[in-house]
DNA sequence: ATAGGGTTAG
Protein backbone atom coordinates (compact mmCIF):
# COMPACT_ATOMS: atom_id res chain seq x y z
CA UNK A 1 0.00 0.00 0.00
CA UNK A 2 0.93 3.48 -0.67
CA UNK A 3 0.89 6.09 1.71
CA UNK A 4 -0.68 9.05 1.28
CA UNK A 5 3.23 10.80 1.28
CA UNK A 6 4.57 8.51 -1.54
CA UNK A 7 1.41 9.20 -4.12
CA UNK A 8 1.78 12.92 -3.53
CA UNK A 9 5.38 12.90 -4.67
CA UNK A 10 4.93 10.85 -7.51
CA UNK A 11 1.63 13.01 -8.70
CA UNK A 12 3.78 16.24 -8.05
CA UNK A 13 6.26 15.24 -9.92
CA UNK A 14 4.49 14.13 -13.00
CA UNK A 15 3.64 17.52 -12.94
CA UNK A 16 6.81 19.07 -12.97
CA UNK A 17 7.69 16.91 -15.67
CA UNK A 18 4.92 18.16 -17.64
CA UNK A 19 5.81 21.47 -17.31
CA UNK A 20 9.14 21.17 -18.22
CA UNK A 21 8.05 19.90 -21.01
CA UNK A 22 5.78 22.19 -22.14
CA UNK A 23 8.16 24.03 -24.26
CA UNK A 24 11.24 24.27 -21.80
CA UNK A 25 10.94 27.77 -21.76
CA UNK A 26 11.65 29.65 -18.98
CA UNK A 27 8.44 30.40 -17.66
CA UNK A 28 7.23 26.73 -17.92
CA UNK A 29 10.50 25.90 -16.05
CA UNK A 30 9.59 28.51 -13.72
CA UNK A 31 6.43 27.16 -12.78
CA UNK A 32 7.58 23.60 -12.69
CA UNK A 33 10.39 25.02 -9.85
CA UNK A 34 7.55 27.12 -7.85
CA UNK A 35 5.73 23.23 -7.83
CA UNK A 36 9.15 21.69 -6.86
CA UNK A 37 9.68 24.20 -4.05
CA UNK A 38 6.08 23.87 -3.01
CA UNK A 39 6.62 20.14 -2.66
CA UNK A 40 6.41 18.68 1.03
CA UNK A 41 8.72 15.63 0.34
CA UNK A 42 10.59 15.26 -2.71
CA UNK A 43 12.60 11.82 -3.37
CA UNK A 44 15.67 11.19 -6.20
CA UNK A 45 12.96 11.40 -8.95
CA UNK A 46 11.57 14.90 -8.20
CA UNK A 47 14.95 15.99 -7.80
CA UNK A 48 16.39 14.85 -11.16
CA UNK A 49 12.88 16.00 -13.23
CA UNK A 50 14.13 19.14 -11.97
CA UNK A 51 17.67 19.26 -13.03
CA UNK A 52 16.48 17.71 -16.18
CA UNK A 53 13.95 20.29 -16.63
CA UNK A 54 16.73 23.13 -16.62
CA UNK A 55 18.98 21.16 -18.22
CA UNK A 56 17.31 20.18 -21.19
CA UNK A 57 16.21 23.79 -21.62
CA UNK A 58 20.00 24.52 -21.83
CA UNK A 59 19.85 26.42 -18.15
CA UNK A 60 22.88 25.36 -16.77
CA UNK A 61 23.30 26.99 -14.11
CA UNK A 62 20.16 26.81 -12.52
CA UNK A 63 20.62 22.99 -13.28
CA UNK A 64 23.78 23.08 -11.15
CA UNK A 65 22.12 24.61 -8.86
CA UNK A 66 19.38 22.41 -7.88
CA UNK A 67 21.97 19.88 -7.90
CA UNK A 68 23.79 21.18 -5.73
CA UNK A 69 20.54 21.57 -3.13
CA UNK A 70 20.06 17.95 -4.05
CA UNK A 71 22.89 16.62 -2.34
CA UNK A 72 22.81 19.46 0.62
CA UNK A 73 19.11 18.28 1.20
CA UNK A 74 21.50 14.63 1.50
CA UNK A 75 20.05 12.69 -1.20
CA UNK A 76 22.36 10.74 -3.22
CA UNK A 77 22.52 11.54 -7.05
CA UNK A 78 21.76 8.75 -9.27
CA UNK A 79 22.73 8.24 -13.13
CA UNK A 80 19.93 10.39 -14.11
CA UNK A 81 20.83 13.29 -12.89
CA UNK A 82 24.37 13.40 -13.92
CA UNK A 83 23.74 12.47 -17.07
CA UNK A 84 21.68 15.55 -17.30
CA UNK A 85 24.09 17.60 -16.16
CA UNK A 86 26.69 15.96 -18.55
CA UNK A 87 24.55 16.69 -21.46
CA UNK A 88 23.86 20.76 -20.37
CA UNK A 89 27.92 21.01 -19.72
CA UNK A 90 28.49 19.71 -23.62
CA UNK A 91 26.01 21.72 -25.26
CA UNK A 92 27.31 25.28 -23.35
CA UNK A 93 30.93 23.92 -23.83
CA UNK A 94 31.78 24.00 -19.99
CA UNK A 95 34.67 21.71 -19.35
CA UNK A 96 35.82 22.09 -16.07
CA UNK A 97 32.33 22.01 -15.22
CA UNK A 98 31.25 18.64 -16.93
CA UNK A 99 34.82 17.03 -15.30
CA UNK A 100 33.43 17.90 -12.52
CA UNK A 101 30.70 15.59 -12.97
CA UNK A 102 32.77 13.09 -14.22
CA UNK A 103 34.72 13.28 -11.35
CA UNK A 104 31.84 12.37 -8.96
CA UNK A 105 30.30 9.87 -11.58
CA UNK A 106 33.46 7.64 -10.25
CA UNK A 107 33.45 8.78 -6.80
CA UNK A 108 29.65 7.51 -6.99
CA UNK A 109 30.65 4.09 -9.31
CA UNK A 110 28.04 5.30 -12.02
CA UNK A 111 30.64 5.20 -14.67
CA UNK A 112 30.12 2.58 -16.42
CA UNK A 113 26.53 2.93 -16.68
CA UNK A 114 25.47 3.33 -20.24
CA UNK A 115 23.80 6.74 -20.17
CA UNK A 116 26.54 8.52 -18.30
CA UNK A 117 28.68 6.81 -20.97
CA UNK A 118 27.62 8.37 -23.91
CA UNK A 119 26.88 11.58 -22.12
CA UNK A 120 30.84 12.10 -21.40
CA UNK A 121 31.60 11.18 -24.97
CA UNK A 122 29.45 14.06 -26.21
CA UNK A 123 30.41 16.20 -23.20
CA UNK A 124 33.84 16.05 -23.96
CA UNK A 125 33.18 15.92 -27.46
CA UNK A 126 31.43 19.01 -27.29
CA UNK A 127 33.86 20.77 -25.36
CA UNK A 128 36.66 20.29 -27.86
CA UNK A 129 38.52 16.92 -26.22
CA UNK A 130 37.94 14.48 -28.26
CA UNK A 131 41.12 12.47 -26.97
CA UNK A 132 38.95 12.37 -23.98
CA UNK A 133 36.19 11.48 -25.30
CA UNK A 134 37.68 8.42 -27.45
CA UNK A 135 39.27 7.36 -24.20
CA UNK A 136 36.00 7.44 -22.51
CA UNK A 137 34.54 5.21 -25.54
CA UNK A 138 37.72 3.14 -25.34
CA UNK A 139 36.84 2.33 -21.54
CA UNK A 140 33.58 1.19 -22.03
CA UNK A 141 33.62 -2.20 -20.52
CA UNK A 142 30.68 -3.67 -22.07
CA UNK A 143 31.02 -2.03 -25.35
CA UNK A 144 29.69 1.39 -26.48
CA UNK A 145 25.95 1.28 -27.12
CA UNK A 146 24.41 2.65 -30.02
CA UNK A 147 23.74 5.66 -28.49
CA UNK A 148 27.88 5.90 -27.39
CA UNK A 149 28.47 5.09 -30.93
CA UNK A 150 26.46 7.88 -32.09
CA UNK A 151 28.34 10.42 -29.60
CA UNK A 152 31.47 9.35 -30.87
CA UNK A 153 30.77 8.93 -34.49
CA UNK A 154 29.72 12.67 -34.01
CA UNK A 155 32.56 13.75 -32.05
CA UNK A 156 34.82 12.76 -35.36
CA UNK A 157 32.60 14.58 -37.63
CA UNK A 158 32.36 17.59 -35.98
CA UNK A 159 36.71 17.51 -35.62
CA UNK A 160 36.75 17.28 -39.17
CA UNK A 161 37.59 13.79 -38.94
CA UNK A 162 35.13 12.47 -40.91
CA UNK A 163 37.04 9.18 -42.06
CA UNK A 164 37.30 7.90 -38.29
CA UNK A 165 33.46 8.52 -38.09
CA UNK A 166 32.84 6.58 -41.39
CA UNK A 167 35.19 3.62 -40.16
CA UNK A 168 33.75 3.24 -36.97
CA UNK A 169 30.16 3.25 -38.33
CA UNK A 170 31.40 0.62 -41.10
CA UNK A 171 33.12 -1.22 -37.76
CA UNK A 172 29.96 -0.99 -35.88
CA UNK A 173 27.98 -2.15 -38.88
CA UNK A 174 30.53 -5.18 -39.34
CA UNK A 175 29.56 -6.22 -35.55
CA UNK A 176 26.01 -6.54 -35.94
CA UNK A 177 25.01 -3.29 -34.34
CA UNK A 178 21.95 -2.24 -35.84
CA UNK A 179 21.92 1.66 -36.52
CA UNK A 180 19.04 3.72 -35.70
CA UNK A 181 17.65 6.85 -37.31
CA UNK A 182 19.99 9.07 -35.38
CA UNK A 183 23.42 7.04 -35.99
CA UNK A 184 22.47 7.42 -39.82
CA UNK A 185 22.32 11.33 -39.22
CA UNK A 186 25.61 11.57 -38.26
CA UNK A 187 27.46 9.17 -40.34
CA UNK A 188 25.40 11.57 -43.40
CA UNK A 189 26.49 14.33 -41.25
CA UNK A 190 30.15 12.76 -41.53
CA UNK A 191 29.54 12.27 -45.53
CA UNK A 192 28.29 15.68 -45.93
CA UNK A 193 31.69 17.61 -43.92
CA UNK A 194 33.86 15.13 -46.18
CA UNK A 195 32.13 16.55 -49.40
CA UNK A 196 31.56 12.58 -50.16
CA UNK A 197 28.23 12.28 -52.05
CA UNK A 198 28.36 9.53 -53.65
CA UNK A 199 29.22 7.73 -49.93
CA UNK A 200 26.15 9.60 -49.01
CA UNK A 201 23.93 8.87 -51.18
CA UNK A 202 24.72 5.34 -50.58
CA UNK A 203 24.14 5.01 -46.85
CA UNK A 204 20.60 7.16 -47.73
CA UNK A 205 19.65 3.85 -49.67
CA UNK A 206 21.24 1.61 -47.18
CA UNK A 207 19.41 2.93 -44.10
CA UNK A 208 15.95 2.27 -46.45
CA UNK A 209 16.69 -0.85 -48.20
CA UNK A 210 18.75 -3.12 -45.52
CA UNK A 211 17.21 -1.33 -42.74
CA UNK A 212 13.39 -0.38 -43.73
CA UNK A 213 13.68 2.62 -42.21
CA UNK A 214 12.29 5.81 -44.23
CA UNK A 215 14.14 9.06 -43.92
CA UNK A 216 13.19 12.09 -41.64
CA UNK A 217 13.52 15.58 -42.26
CA UNK A 218 16.94 15.46 -40.88
CA UNK A 219 17.97 12.55 -43.13
CA UNK A 220 16.72 14.77 -46.56
CA UNK A 221 18.39 17.73 -44.32
CA UNK A 222 21.85 15.87 -44.87
CA UNK A 223 21.33 15.28 -48.58
CA UNK A 224 20.39 18.96 -49.20
CA UNK A 225 23.46 19.95 -47.34
CA UNK A 226 25.50 16.94 -49.39
CA UNK A 227 23.98 18.13 -52.49
CA UNK A 228 24.67 22.03 -51.83
CA UNK A 229 28.01 21.43 -50.58
CA UNK A 230 28.46 19.59 -54.53
CA UNK A 231 27.31 22.81 -56.08
CA UNK A 232 24.10 20.84 -57.26
CA UNK A 233 21.63 23.64 -56.03
CA UNK A 234 18.79 22.82 -58.10
CA UNK A 235 18.99 18.84 -57.30
CA UNK A 236 19.46 19.96 -53.66
CA UNK A 237 15.68 22.00 -54.59
CA UNK A 238 14.38 18.79 -56.06
CA UNK A 239 15.10 16.89 -53.06
CA UNK A 240 13.06 19.51 -51.02
CA UNK A 241 10.35 19.39 -53.19
CA UNK A 242 10.00 15.78 -53.31
CA UNK A 243 10.66 15.27 -49.19
CA UNK A 244 7.59 12.84 -47.86
CA UNK A 245 7.99 14.49 -44.77
CA UNK A 246 7.49 18.14 -43.11
CA UNK A 247 9.63 20.89 -44.82
CA UNK A 248 10.63 22.96 -42.32
CA UNK A 249 12.86 26.10 -42.35
CA UNK A 250 16.04 24.62 -41.42
CA UNK A 251 16.06 22.04 -45.00
CA UNK A 252 14.87 25.57 -46.79
CA UNK A 253 17.60 27.31 -44.99
CA UNK A 254 20.47 25.23 -46.18
CA UNK A 255 19.87 25.84 -49.26
CA UNK A 256 19.13 29.49 -49.26
CA UNK A 257 22.39 29.41 -47.16
CA UNK A 258 24.09 27.27 -50.07
CA UNK A 259 22.61 30.28 -52.16
CA UNK A 260 24.53 32.82 -50.74
CA UNK A 261 28.17 31.44 -51.42
CA UNK A 262 27.01 30.09 -54.93
CA UNK A 263 25.42 33.56 -55.75
CA UNK A 264 22.63 31.44 -57.42
CA UNK A 265 19.47 34.45 -57.04
CA UNK A 266 16.52 32.62 -58.84
CA UNK A 267 17.02 29.50 -56.24
CA UNK A 268 17.99 31.74 -53.17
CA UNK A 269 14.99 33.91 -53.87
CA UNK A 270 12.46 30.76 -54.04
CA UNK A 271 14.10 29.14 -50.71
CA UNK A 272 14.03 32.50 -49.25
CA UNK A 273 9.84 32.64 -50.13
CA UNK A 274 9.14 29.17 -48.75
CA UNK A 275 11.07 30.21 -45.37
CA UNK A 276 8.82 33.38 -45.85
CA UNK A 277 5.47 31.71 -46.49
CA UNK A 278 5.29 30.42 -43.53
CA UNK A 279 7.10 33.04 -41.02
CA UNK A 280 6.97 36.06 -42.60
CA UNK A 281 9.10 37.80 -40.36
CA UNK A 282 11.94 34.94 -40.50
CA UNK A 283 14.88 37.33 -39.76
CA UNK A 284 17.52 34.85 -41.19
CA UNK A 285 15.31 34.35 -44.56
CA UNK A 286 15.08 38.08 -45.43
CA UNK A 287 18.95 38.66 -44.12
CA UNK A 288 20.14 35.57 -46.06
CA UNK A 289 18.48 36.91 -48.97
CA UNK A 290 19.56 40.75 -48.67
CA UNK A 291 23.04 38.94 -48.33
CA UNK A 292 22.37 36.97 -51.61
CA UNK A 293 21.01 39.91 -53.81
CA UNK A 294 24.35 42.12 -52.72
CA UNK A 295 26.80 39.56 -53.12
CA UNK A 296 25.47 39.27 -56.90
CA UNK A 297 25.84 43.28 -57.34
CA UNK A 298 21.89 43.47 -57.26
CA UNK A 299 22.09 46.27 -54.98
CA UNK A 300 18.83 47.43 -55.42
CA UNK A 301 17.31 44.50 -54.39
CA UNK A 302 19.09 44.22 -51.69
CA UNK A 303 18.26 47.53 -50.76
CA UNK A 304 14.23 46.64 -50.79
CA UNK A 305 14.54 43.54 -48.42
CA UNK A 306 16.34 45.66 -45.84
CA UNK A 307 13.66 48.34 -46.22
CA UNK A 308 10.74 45.55 -45.97
CA UNK A 309 13.00 44.87 -42.33
CA UNK A 310 12.99 47.62 -41.07
CA UNK A 311 9.06 47.99 -41.94
CA UNK A 312 8.09 45.16 -40.77
CA UNK A 313 10.02 45.62 -37.75
CA UNK A 314 12.40 42.43 -38.01
CA UNK A 315 15.37 43.10 -35.73
CA UNK A 316 18.35 39.92 -36.01
CA UNK A 317 19.11 38.47 -32.83
CA UNK A 318 22.88 38.76 -31.88
CA UNK A 319 24.32 35.72 -31.65
CA UNK A 320 26.26 35.18 -28.12
CA UNK A 321 29.08 33.64 -26.81
CA UNK A 322 30.04 32.55 -23.26
CA UNK A 323 34.14 32.95 -22.31
CA UNK A 324 35.45 31.95 -19.31
CA UNK A 325 37.54 35.10 -17.42
CA UNK A 326 39.13 34.56 -14.34
CA UNK A 327 37.45 31.87 -12.92
CA UNK A 328 33.46 33.21 -14.12
CA UNK A 329 31.39 32.41 -16.94
CA UNK A 330 30.50 35.12 -18.98
CA UNK A 331 28.41 35.46 -21.62
CA UNK A 332 28.70 38.55 -24.47
CA UNK A 333 26.22 38.95 -27.56
CA UNK A 334 27.14 40.76 -30.18
CA UNK A 335 24.75 43.72 -29.22
CA UNK A 336 26.10 43.78 -26.07
CA UNK A 337 24.04 42.43 -24.53
CA UNK A 338 24.70 39.72 -21.81
CA UNK A 339 22.79 36.48 -21.62
CA UNK A 340 21.57 35.89 -18.53
CA UNK A 341 21.70 31.96 -18.71
CA UNK A 342 25.37 31.00 -18.60
CA UNK A 343 26.52 33.38 -16.06
CA UNK A 344 28.31 32.16 -12.64
CA UNK A 345 28.51 28.73 -13.51
CA UNK A 346 31.51 28.19 -11.87
CA UNK A 347 30.90 29.80 -8.57
CA UNK A 348 27.66 27.52 -8.26
CA UNK A 349 30.31 24.71 -8.76
CA UNK A 350 32.87 25.49 -6.40
CA UNK A 351 29.28 24.30 -4.01
CA UNK A 352 29.61 21.08 -5.84
CA UNK A 353 32.72 19.63 -5.38
CA UNK A 354 35.57 21.38 -3.42
CA UNK A 355 38.57 19.70 -4.58
CA UNK A 356 42.27 20.09 -2.96
CA UNK A 357 43.72 20.49 -6.70
CA UNK A 358 42.75 20.97 -9.84
CA UNK A 359 41.07 17.43 -11.44
CA UNK A 360 42.75 15.71 -14.46
CA UNK A 361 41.48 13.03 -15.98
CA UNK A 362 43.27 9.27 -15.27
CA UNK A 363 45.34 10.90 -12.28
CA UNK A 364 43.19 12.13 -9.27
CA UNK A 365 40.15 11.04 -10.66
CA UNK A 366 40.13 8.02 -9.38
CA UNK A 367 37.43 6.22 -7.07
CA UNK A 368 38.77 5.92 -3.94
CA UNK A 369 40.79 8.74 -4.29
CA UNK A 370 41.08 11.09 -1.23
CA UNK A 371 41.58 14.14 -3.76
CA UNK A 372 37.85 14.31 -4.43
CA UNK A 373 36.31 15.58 -1.52
CA UNK A 374 32.46 15.20 -1.64
CA UNK A 375 30.44 17.87 0.56
C1' DA B 1 6.99 9.95 -11.78
C1' DT B 2 13.30 10.92 -13.82
C1' DA B 3 18.07 10.05 -17.95
C1' DG B 4 22.33 9.58 -22.51
C1' DG B 5 23.53 10.35 -28.88
C1' DG B 6 20.43 14.62 -33.57
C1' DT B 7 21.63 17.61 -39.64
C1' DT B 8 22.15 23.82 -41.06
C1' DA B 9 26.27 28.32 -40.75
C1' DG B 10 29.47 33.18 -41.58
Amino acid sequence: MHSMKERDVVSWTSLITAYSRIGQEENALVSASVLFRGMRCRDVISWSTIIGGYSQGGFAEEGFEYFSWMRRSGTKPTDFALASLLSVSGNLAVLEQGRQVHALALYLGLEQIPTIRSALINMYSKCGSIVEASKVFEETERGADIVALTAMINGYAEHGRSKEAIDLFEKSLNVGCRPDAVSFISVLTACSHSGQLGLGFHYFNLMQEKYNMSPAKEHYGCMVDLLCRAGRLCEAERMIDEMPCEKDDVVWTTLLRACTAKRDVEVGRRAAERILEVEPTSSTALVTLANIYSSSGKWKEAAIVRKSMKSKGVIKEPGWSSVLIKDRVSAFASGGRSHPQSEDIYSVLELLVPVAEPLRYGCEMKRDSESIQIL
